[in-house]
RNA sequence: GGGGGCGUAGCUCAGUUUGGUUAGAGCGCCGGCCUGUCACGCCGGAGGUCGCGAGUUCGAGUCUCGUCGCUCCCGCCA
């Protein structure tokens, strides 16, 4: 990787871990100042804004293998410290930060692996990566994609996929070729797998020779069984699972009941090596507890310049210059062509329910180093460890971590964290609060 | 914050459903044999508070309750 990146004349360079906290994205792990008492440094989720600030200070070409740290809850891809190879470029569009990226990865595949790797990767936008997978990180090792009924149902006599599409919702199908001898209890099982994803029910077809097996074909017309037949190509022998709901419980739920299908059918190549870039992301979506928006990526992408207008009139439809590159249904890496004018700033932050006293003091400095004259540029940060777990076809992250945290974040060798001596906390002016034995 | 799984030898695990004498296997370890295959084979051996604590029972690894830990998932992860 260093090799690389050195030979692309990207320059290696170091920024702060003692920081300050920003308002955006993950919980921060702060740090006690002791020289400033009551105040706290954070820890860096990513090197984000440095490495901004530098393209701007004209260090065009950057990379760093940096540790980022996010105090949220773990999961077998996630650890709340954790390392990325960050680099950003000057003067770029997504083709350039792109190109890099892929020749990067096929180095390191090259080398690690002994495999070539197809260039350039496979682009899909999100939209198609939604309609099709039903997750914005598909693992495209194999098929069984969705299909979007809406349209049928939307009359149909099935009040429950009707009223669904009457309320803004969706329909959507996924035909599981040749599962028609999945039991009654197997089904079960997974109507309860994607109650998870907070779908009420898991409708379904078997698809016999002389008629359709199901609690719900009754509810439907010839004319919509000819339809259903058509587009889901729907032959004897299949099983056909059916949600209905708004669109983001129903992509969910059928996009992941697909990967655990194509698990359990054993459909997916474990020797395989799928990337994928997933472009065009959305700008922002809607914090249904904060009531606001909230950018996806973060609040330094750029908009998409055609949708620009947008910005103000329809922040959800608002499309980004944000791309992630995925790996086996994993993502390894994210990034995005950065807002390098300050009055598109400072309108994002204010889509973002900003008050200009509120960015100007937490953001203050990135935008007056944009009013220097800053360069269009853009980046990608890459999960090391995701990246090196998938390479050794481990199952968690954990595996390829020395010293790993465990799920409640504490070193079980250590012993960390563990309690501070009184005369550190004095010397911290903190003071800790007792938590009541029983609550 | 919520739901699930697991905790038995140094390691990986079986045994728990239907409670019953000395709790098993593979690998590893120790000793011996073999000795032109010191990552082979043969023989023998050491090693376990069955996470912890109560309870039920004549009797608990097995059942009940509690507790601690690990783990997977949902929420969360700009």
């Amino acid at each position: 990787m260093r090799q690389y990146l050195n030979e692309n004349g990207f320059l290696d360079i170091e920024t702060p871990f003692l920081t300050r906290s920003t308002p955006e994205g993950a919980r921060d792990y702060l740090v006690p100042s002791r020289a400033n008492p009551g105040q706290f440094y954070a820890l860096p989720q990513s090197p984000q804004l440095f490495k901004q600030l530098l393209m701007i200070a004209g260090f065009d070409r950057y990379y760093q293998i940096v540790r980022c740290f996010r105090d949220e809850d773990l999961r077998a891809d996630r650890q709340p410290e954790f390392t990325q190879i960050d680099l950003e470029m000057s003067f770029v569009t997504e083709d350039d930060v792109m190109a890099v990226a892929e020749g990067m990865m096929a180095r390191i595949f090259d080398q690690v692996q002994g495999c070539s790797l197809a260039l350039p990767f496979p682009r899909l936008t999100y939209a198609e990566a939604m309609d099709r997978f039903g997750l914005d990180k598909p693992d495209t090792r194999f098929g069984l994609e969705l299909k979007d009924v809406s349209d049928i149902m939307k009359t149909s006599g099935f009040k429950v996929f009707a009223e669904a599409v009457a309320k803004g919702g969706i329909v959507k199908a996924l035909n599981a070729k040749g599962c028609i001898d999945f039991t009654r209890k197997e089904i079960d099982d997974l109507a309860a797998l994607v109650s998870v994803y907070r779908a009420k029910g898991l409708a379904w077809i078997k698809v016999r020779e002389d008629q359709w097996q199901s609690p719900i074909a009754k509810f439907f017309s010839e004319a919509e069984k000819a339809e259903l037949t058509r587009r889901l190509e729907m032959q004897p022998g299949d099983l056909v699972f059916f949600v209905a709901d708004s669109a983001r419980i129903v992509n969910d739920a059928l996009g992941n009941l697909r990967n655990h299908l194509g698990d359990r059918l054993g459909l997916v190549d474990d020797a395989a090596f799928n990337f994928l870039w997933v472009t065009e992301f959305p700008m922002f979506e809607y914090d249904e507890t904060e009531k606001r928006y909230q950018a996806l990526h973060h609040p330094f992408t750029a908009p998409l310049e055609a949708d620009l207008d947008k910005l103000e009139a329809d922040p959800l439809g608002l499309r980004s210059r944000a791309y992630d590159l995925v790996l086996n249904g994993s993502e390894v890496g994210g990034g995005s062509i950065r807002i390098h004018q300050r009055d598109v700033q400072e309108r994002v932050f204010k889509a973002l329910g900003m008050a200009p006293e509120s960015y100007e003091e937490k953001f203050g400095f990135m935008l007056s180093a944009l009013d220097s004259g800053a360069p269009p540029h853009g980046g990608i940060a890459f999960g090391f460890d995701r990246l090196t777990m998938i390479l050794c076809g481990q199952p968690s992250i954990r595996d390829v971590i020395a010293f790993p945290k465990t799920q409640k974040a504490a070193c079980l060798l250590t012993n960390a964290p563990s309690e501070a001596a009184q005369a550190q906390l004095d010397e911290l002016s903190i003071r800790v609060r007792r938590l009541a034995p029983e609550s």
